[in-house]
DNA sequence: CGATATATGGGTCTGTCGGCCTATTGGCAC
DNA sequence: GTGCCAATAGGCCGACAGACCCATATATCG
């Protein structure tokens, strides 16, 4: 699970940025901060993996803040004005990554695993295909096991779909089948009934087709 | 449910918000666009009951926008600089709500709970406390009937426990009763069983406590 | 005060779920 | 080709879930 810490002085984005991540399997937002005194606070107390950082705050902004960081986590700094000026900044405060508000969610994820892996997004010259390697979430061992097959059962589970009736009309199979499934579902993720398999549908984004 | 179009350039407050307001039960983001006339032509496709509209956006601007629509769909208008100027702009195109970015997530829910009831939040002087009457989402008659300790079940149930012998640990009374609780959130939300009670826990944000 | 709602508890019964074992087919890798 | 895995399917059984009946205490409301 990466664990990180969101700064922007615009709440709106704040809030929806941190909402989004956090949907995500395996990003945990532990805290965010409207100004660079609150982040510098933030990081010190909750020990993140990463960084997201706006540039444009008041008192101290984002570039100052991660100067006064010293590289410590790394950082992912985000901007509304994406020019070479503000890159030239970021880069001297150490940001290992840099991403205009313009940018797509998905980047944004990518990115936040990326520099969670120890890479260094400003060095790169192919920024597209670095961040293509890091699109998948990174998955727990049992949820990364999971088959196609088993991937669909837990998809219409998450619809609502829950008994085993249902469940071999939809997918076209045997109730006998669906239970097969069901079964190998429980022991990949260390659970035991479909109630709890519905829970982690859920968790790993699988109620809407990706 | 309120059908909501959303428009705004920046894609990171534009998908941010999008899954932050999909994510509430009674808000349904249909359409999202980058710039005016997207914004235009989604609406025409996709009639929905409320628009979320940034100011700053190339081309056609969210005000010019606005006016084309003649204020036919309710629309609460966003802005980075909530200056008066803007707020006149805003009047001026026929819009509802006027809010900055540096407005908290609840509140952006509360206004377009508030416009898509008819209200006009562009005449009222304390908006805070009109905001406040539309804190909490419209749940369906089912929903909004769940008792207190029926809720506390269904929290569980979305942090993974099932059983009823753990449930009725958890909340210190029997099994019996449990299954009696279970029994009547069945049929306050027209389901069948503790999976589906899953799935609609989460749907209605209870798996993190308000 | 009487009615209603909420939370608690019980009993019974049928159906289904989940655990365990086996089996066949097709694809893919070494 | 031999082995492994995914997907399909069946049987068996014990345990649990859900439906349907009930009762009691407390509290709130008109």
């Amino acid at each position: 699970m990466i664990r990180v810490v969101i700064a922007d002085d615009h709440r709106l984005l704040l809030e929806g940025l941190s909402q989004a991540l956090d949907s995500l399997p395996d990003i945990s937002v532990v805290a965010t901060a409207e100004d660079g005194a609150s982040l510098l606070e933030q990081v010190r107390t909750t020990s993140p993996d990463v960084l997201l950082v706006d540039i444009e705050m008041p008192d101290i902004d984002g570039i100052e803040a991660l100067r006064r960081l010293g590289g410590a986590p790394p950082a992912v700094v985000v901007t509304m004005h994406a020019g070479e000026d503000q890159r030239r900044r970021a880069i001297e405060a150490d940001a290992r990554g840099f991403l205009s508000k313009s940018s797509p969610l998905p980047d944004l994820a990518a990115a936040v695993r990326a520099v969670a892996a120890g890479e260094n997004l400003m060095d790169v010259d192919d920024l597209g295909s670095v961040l293509d390697h890091h699109r998948q979430p990174v998955l727990d061992e049992g949820a990364a096991a999971l088959t196609e097959r088993e991937r669909e059962v837990l998809r219409l589970l998450a619809a609502g779909v829950t008994s085993t009736d249902e469940l071999a009309d939809r997918l076209f199979i045997s109730g006998k089948t669906v239970k097969n499934h069901l079964a190998s579902i429980y022991e990949k993720l260390a659970i035991t009934d479909r109630a709890q398999a519905a829970v982690e549908a859920i968790r790993l984004g699988l109620h809407h087709p990706d």
